[in-house]
DNA sequence: ATAACTTTGTTTATAAAATGATCGAAGTTA
DNA sequence: TAACTTCGATCATTTTATAAACAAAGTTAT
């Protein structure tokens, strides 16, 4: 036979890295990757190349076991395709979305679609190799319930809520949890699981490269995806690739200052808009109105939940149409917005994708962000600009997380870094 | 002999275009561009050719007329290299920046050197015809004080004081100059010099664009680049590229709000950076100063003046001490400061390069900007961060506009845009 | 000085890669 | 049914890249 390499094709790849290819097969699983499933002459199509050339490339990928034949498409009026698709078998990928207070874990094949998922409270001021440690047994428990031995796990995405060199894998000076300065977070991951290749980022980057592949942001060029939890951040996209800034915090917009009298935020500044507008800011109005007769229906809340309120109820206060409750999301929304609307003059996003925890707050959040962004930034800049609710809701780290770890699963020769 | 070709080489290349180019000759001219003159072991070692090729590519361009010898380099222990350089004689490109009130002309040879320049004042609100018309007399003007036929001139880069449309070639929504608005500036200048490859850009990414490529800007990934003078404007890199953005309008700072209780801005809102911190600003409290006699020096220099104040003489003021004049410029770098602190915690730059009329002002502008985003800003952010001005001065709007020229005057087949 | 080694750049034989043309298989449509 | 399409494989041919050999022009150690 003319293709003797073919006995030895099937050979175990190294551990510790992921799947390497030639720039030729790299653009094959692109497309593969982007459309699903699809036939040599489409691949020819999309690459340009002859069909010699691709027939051949695809016979060897398929050789290797990461391209497999599903069967007949529809005929375009000739004999029927052969459909390929990227090969489901070639084993598992794990997103690990670790967040200041929980740890969400959702296990993957190599298409993305998530098969297991487990999810527990936790505190992230523990120390790291102990956290690390109970996320490791997490990921265990979904690859077992699937089935999944540790070593078909080919890739890890992990979002960790701080800034980091993507390139080494570590925090670098994260406020939330200090103990993790230069914890070699994609080391320990990498020691546990040899045949998986680890890729650390924060945890809102995750969630905008996400958005901008499983999401609305796809094809999109310019966009910021705002989370808006027990903190404020931001991912950026431009020019289509994740911006992470000079050392990793780009996107940190949650001590940006709103108002310079405003109360002291825990970064030590006064009026950051983290301290002024996210959840606990939120809740802590509520309490302020519950307690001062403002709100009667808070005030009630807050009795039946032991005194305290969290950002949930002063959703619901809203549906009711309280009034003090409405004023207090409108004033948050109106912060963030007034930060955007800088932001947008600036960026000049055709997005903004808004997430995180305090998003299923129905619409009135949105329209004060939407209102407070068109009445302070340029027209020009707003004209086609759209403000949504990511659709992936608190999906989105996860979801997130397995992009990343889908996006590294095979890499181009001398690339190891820039996929993203 | 072996290259038959090598007659008809030197053959016409088509008008209306750049020097089109596979992607293995725009390598050995990207390197060329890079390190000046170097020997074929040199472009051998970059792009990790072989010998043979590197040698076939260069004599393949040397023979098409893009390349010449310049001479031998030093030995390096052996035999001594060939140097190639990119062809001088190839002909000459020109930067133009159109500025709220000036014309600023270039002729320079393809390696970027300036040969010839011309300024002069002219008003952008004049019809873009009768404007674009002087700018070509202008054009003209320097290329036969060089020698140069208008068939020589290889490429154009035009600087505007607007929002962009990069592909096309317009202003989209002009604030200054709102008869430009879709006026077709590449096809102008395209039809008045049919040799010449016309890139048009907005005025500060052009800024930043010089920077990058013949300032301190070089290898440096994220940067800003802020202008400041009758306007406040702002150029983006972002992962070593030109970030405009979804309409081109990135970058237009000038109206983010500092002051919600600030003065109306000619932008209709209230409180914009611009109305509160540019050169207008500046001179407007200078003169009121002058008036009501807190500054009895700005009252001299006015009365001198024949009643009116320009920046300069803030900062002549400033240089002799004098306190209203100092408290001003003060002022002017605190709120832009409190701006670029907010930009910096969201993008995350390695480093702010601030240009344009007003920063031959000393260091006091600067020192109040500094002392803003390093008050402001999150330490992780600014630790790496340098604040300086831009080394080009008054140049660096032409600087830029040649450079882009330069970008485009090679271009890889199938790739028109997406240089910079 | 002279011999031995280096570096540079060309040439040439050889190997690798991509292509176009051709062909058979499997369809659809007139 | 016949004529046309599309899909994919094969193969001879052309294009492209390479390694090895070589010549030119130095440098350095003896």
């Amino acid at each position: 036979m003319a293709h003797p390499e073919k006995s030895d094709a099937k050979q175990a790849r190294p551990l510790h890295a992921p799947i390497l290819m030639n720039g030729a097969e790299a653009e094959v699983i692109r497309a593969l990757r982007r459309q699903g499933k699809i036939s040599r002459a489409e691949i020819s199509n999309i690459t340009g190349w002859s069909k010699a050339k691709t027939s051949q490339e695809v016979r060897s990928l398929v050789g290797k076991g990461y391209l497999v034949d599903v069967g007949e498409g529809v005929s375009q009026g000739g004999r029927k395709p052969r459909l390929l698709r990227i090969n489901d078998q070639l084993g598992y990928l794990v997103g690990l979305d670790i967040g200041a207070t929980s740890i969400d874990v959702v296990l993957a094949d190599v298409g993305g679609k998530v098969l297991q998922r487990r999810s527990e409270l936790a505190d992230v001021r523990q120390p790291p190799d102990v956290f690390l440690n109970r996320c490791s047994e997490l990921i265990l428990d979904i690859a077992t319930a699937q089935g999944c031995r540790p070593d078909q796990i080919l890739g890890i995405g992990v979002g960790v809520p701080g800034p980091v060199d993507f390139a080494r894998g570590v925090l670098v000076a994260p406020p939330l949890m200090p103990d993790w300065e230069n914890f070699l977070i994609r080391d320990f991951f990498q020691h546990t699981f040899p045949a998986a290749y680890v890729v650390v980022d924060n945890d809102v980057n995750i969630m905008a490269l996400g958005e901008q592949r499983a999401g609305d942001g796809i094809e999109v060029d310019h966009f910021i995806f705002i989370k808006i939890g027990t903190g404020i951040g931001s991912g950026i996209v431009s020019n289509g690739k994740i911006h992470r800034g000079s050392i990793g915090c780009a996107g940190d917009i949650g001590h940006i200052c709103v108002d310079k009298q405003g109360p002291i935020c825990r970064c030590g500044n006064t009026g950051c808009l983290e301290a002024m507008a996210a959840g606990p800011a939120i809740t802590e109005k509520a309490m302020l109105a519950a307690k001062n007769g403002s709100s009667p229906l808070l005030r009630q809340m807050m009795d039946a939940n032991g005194g305290v309120l969290c950002p949930e109820d002063v959703n619901a206060a809203c549906r009711e149409g309280d009034q003090a409750a409405l004023e207090i999301i409108r004033a948050s929304g109106q912060m963030i917005g007034d930060v955007l609307a800088s932001l947008v003059n600036f960026f000049n996003p055709s997005h903004i994708f808004v997430g995180g925890g305090i998003t299923n707050f129905g619409n009135h959040l949105l329209v004060s962000i939407r209102r407070a962004v068109l009445r302070r930034s340029l027209p020009l800049a707003t004209t086609h600009l759209s403000i949504n609710f990511s659709r992936m809701g608190p999906e989105a780290g996860v979801t997130g997380a397995v992009a990343l770890a889908r996006e590294y699963l095979f890499v181009v020769e001398d690339y190891p870094f820039g996929t993203v």
